[in-house]
DNA sequence: CTGAAAGCGCTTACAG
DNA sequence: CTGAAAGCGCTTACAG
């Protein structure tokens, strides 16, 4: 391996000086640099980061938490984060933890050691148990995409979900559905709240027995859930699914159950979720900013790696926007089948 | 920061000391060890990875290139990679080249100053004009999930992508289809030469103008190239997709233009792509084994990392398997519209 | 603007 | 089984 004395001896100055045009914070005399920069060039000479980090304390290293990377939501933080990093020439330690709790808790063991200069944590539910280990960690986190207690140790920056299930609600009423369904994953509490909170405002209730609870967030699920739903009540003209991936789910229990979306049943989904998007009838849903939400996360994090001492956790909501396309109608009485 | 040093303080011994009962690489007396290891559960000492890296020259991380992150095969083999990796002890640095060369190749200048202990680069064609730049890297590379012209500089673990186009073609065959089209992306050549050698068996041609390019992969790419193959020639009774996604398009296309699946036509796709897996009706496609391709990659990787000197540029191929549903059936012979 | 020294926190032979 | 020394390759004040 080629080192920075190798080089140095090359072109007959020191090793600090090559240093020196190699980082370029001290200025060298324009000659001097060229005979260095000669050098580096014959030699194929390449600075051992591992070694930098040890002089700087610095890695250029950011942490990335994600419970998948097998989801659009996910896998587009992933690339939004990895974008900024590239862009401040951070790079990307990324670790999915998979439902897994000893798992993520291992790695982040394995991070605390420093390795990273900052970490995000992307809804990690997998990991809040073992968020304290952060507590006092030598360099700064942020959690996003946190929708329920996020423990107020760090900043959040987030999606205000309750606003979006409100925006759901509202919209739907707006269309002048009464009775209405959810079908929704069981950690959808806060979305659900708000679309509670919509048909509450005029007076109607949005009851338990007409929340169906979905385990997995796959169409299976949704199936199912909507399935119990509209056979609970066949008066239902509405349904609200917390995730897109349980729409899709829900439409096809419609068409299974002859019932035609959105003459006879309005979908409304939630995330717009990219692998949802060609589907039929194209699915009304509340779309919410995840790239945005990434890049501010990142953002924030890169400001406060110089800053020393702990951070203050701040919370930064960003507001969903519904998308209306074509499974969404104004509502039709119904008979009781 | 606490230190080595702050331990063995603590303890009475040297930093030595502590160093091997951290490492366990030495035996240490009982008494001395327990003694070590309090003091450092005391102190809250966590081993700085970074100068272990410098002192060993070893960073535990490995490296993983993919083109996106955001498809299910890649973000299968991402999720594949890791998880073997982190068995294994090692971190996993993210690199996405997202159709970007120079950034491509920018992360790869990066990388290669020393912060990575081998290379996993996953059918990145936005690298292959920057592999050589590799040949002499002081880490094991190792290529997978490539489907063209790799170069014969590491090894490779991919799928046999020809004999994945064979199997396509040799079903459709089997099920009496003579009038085939093709709705190929650019890249997938191999598939299509294979899909093209099951008919050249039977004396059948498949003539270039069967053959119709979708420039993205995506369902509307497959929409518009089924379409204009459609319509071209009426009595196409089947269709190879060389992406699933693609054949999503042509499923909407063939509904678009009256024709039903699998009676009037026969669709087959190709990946066995997860988001595709709901579509109506259930896709046939040919599976390629992407988990165990990504598994056995990385494997080799490993084993890779001890050794020095060049890597043999050896080359494995995984089969792919047909899965049969519902989009495909016997040839029926169709009028000219 | 350039050179000599110390140090980042660990590991690895090498003596005792 | 434990201790003293050297070194991994860089950077950072600090003199000249």
């Amino acid at each position: 391996m080629v080192t920075m004395q190798d080089v140095a001896e090359r072109a007959g100055v020191t090793k600090q000086t090559v240093s020196n045009v190699v980082t370029g914070r001290v200025r060298v005399r324009p000659v001097t640099a060229a005979r260095v920069r000669a050098a580096i060039e014959e030699l194929g000479y390449t600075p051992n980061l591992v070694a930098r980090s040890l002089a700087t304390g610095t890695t250029m290293t950011v942490g990335l938490f994600v419970p998948t990377v097998a989801s659009s939501f996910y896998s587009e933080i992933v690339e939004e984060v990895e974008d900024v990093l590239e862009r401040h020439g951070y790079h990307l330690l990324l670790c999915t933890t998979r439902l897994d709790g000893e798992r993520a808790r291992r790695h982040l063991a394995g991070l605390s050691s420093r390795s990273v200069d900052a970490l995000l944590i992307a809804g990690d539910r997998d990991l809040i148990d073992h968020l304290p280990l952060l507590a006092d960690a030598r360099f700064p986190v942020v959690l996003c995409a946190w929708e329920n207690e996020a423990p107020e140790l760090f900043p959040v920056v987030t999606i205000d979900y309750e606003g979006a299930g409100h925006l759901a609600g509202r919209y739907l009423r707006g269309l002048g559905h009464e009775r209405v369904a959810v079908v929704a994953s069981p950690a959808h509490t806060v979305r659900v709240a708000g679309f509670r909170r919509a048909f509450a405002a005029d007076g109607l209730a949005v009851p338990d027995t007409a929340v169906f609870l979905a385990p997995e967030p796959t169409p299976e699920g949704g199936f199912a859930a909507a399935t119990a739903a509209l056979t609970a009540d066949p008066r239902v003209t509405g349904v609200f699914a917390t995730h897109d991936v349980l729409a899709l789910g829900a439409l096809e229990a419609a068409r299974a159950l002859g019932r035609s979306v959105p003459d006879d049943l309005s979908v409304v989904g939630h995330d717009d979720n990219a692998e949802v998007r060609l589907c039929r009838p194209a699915l009304t849903t509340v779309a919410i900013p995840k790239r945005q939400m990434a890049r501010q996360a990142v953002e924030l994090l890169l400001r406060a790696i110089p800053r020393t001492g702990p951070q203050t956790a701040t919370l930064h909501l960003l507001r969903p926007d519904l998308i209306v396309r074509h499974s969404t109608g104004p509502a039709r009485r119904r008979s009781g089948n």
